[in-house]
DNA sequence: GTAGTGATTGCCT
DNA sequence: GGCAATCACTACG
């Protein structure tokens, strides 16, 4: 579709978030990004979707496990501090990407950790397979993207196509509300994974889940935090 | 089902 | 030079 069709699409079919939805606290964003959905568009015009049901925050500045610690701007992490909305992809291991969305706050983002697959699922499980020594080995859905980097991996996203786009008004990737997060009302937050730093902030529960739902990348067994959303 | 481990490269000190 | 906001594979129960 072209740039018109586009936005006819967005008019007429989508409730896209704004940007007054990204300008918020780091933790708020979070939990608010928890039940909506997140879209992205291939170049052969490919819609792929899925319902985000695991985020973790990283606050910068103070925050020791954060890129950004010591509000430390590099060339890698310069999109954590650009305006709320912005999408940071980074490599990791490696061989991974990584994907997170800039808040309020210098150098605080949302880490993207796992969706429940919406639609063309066919697409997400191709790009799978191709990242895979076997590649006979199946793929059940709820494996496609429980984990930050599988999802980048579903979803095509990298550094050269996605890293440093706006979310509000990109047309390659963004953020709808489709109603149906109210069934998501009941958030666990729990300590953030992959993390090694000062146990101060390595312990801090600033990763969020929905409860019982089985597209979330790992469970607490204990230590486990409610929390209902308004 | 879980535990242990190798893969692989750009970024930062 | 060290290491990373991870994953897939293997072995074992």
């Amino acid at each position: 579709m072209d740039s018109g069709d586009t936005s006819k699409y967005f008019q007429s079919t989508c409730k896209r978030l704004a940007e007054s939805f990204f300008n918020t606290s780091c933790e708020a964003l979070a939990k608010n990004l928890l039940g909506k959905v997140l879209a992205r568009r291939l170049n052969d015009g490919c819609i792929i979707k899925g319902r985000i049901v695991e985020t973790e925050s990283y606050l910068g500045g103070e925050d020791a496990a954060s890129q950004s610690y010591g509000n430390k701007v590099t060339p890698r992490n310069e999109p954590m501090f650009m305006s709320p909305g912005t999408a940071y992809v980074y490599f990791t291991y490696g061989m991974y990407h990584c994907f997170n969305i800039s808040s309020q706050g210098e150098g605080a983002a949302v880490l993207l950790r796992a969706l429940e697959p919406l639609e063309n699922l066919e697409r997400m499980t191709e790009l799978r397979k191709r990242y895979r020594k076997s590649p006979k080995t199946t793929l059940k859905t709820k494996d496609l993207c429980n984990g930050p980097a599988k999802l980048c991996i579903s979803l095509a996203i990298d550094i050269e196509t996605c890293n440093r786009q706006n979310l509000i008004s990109w047309d390659g990737m963004w953020l709808e509300d489709d109603g149906q997060d109210d069934l998501c009302k009941t958030i666990v937050a729990a300590p953030r994974i992959g993390i090694n730093c000062e146990k101060k902030w390595q312990n801090k529960l600033l990763r969020f889940y929905i409860h019982d739902n089985p597209y979330v990348s790992k469970i607490e067994k204990a230590k486990m935090e409610f929390m209902q959303l308004p």
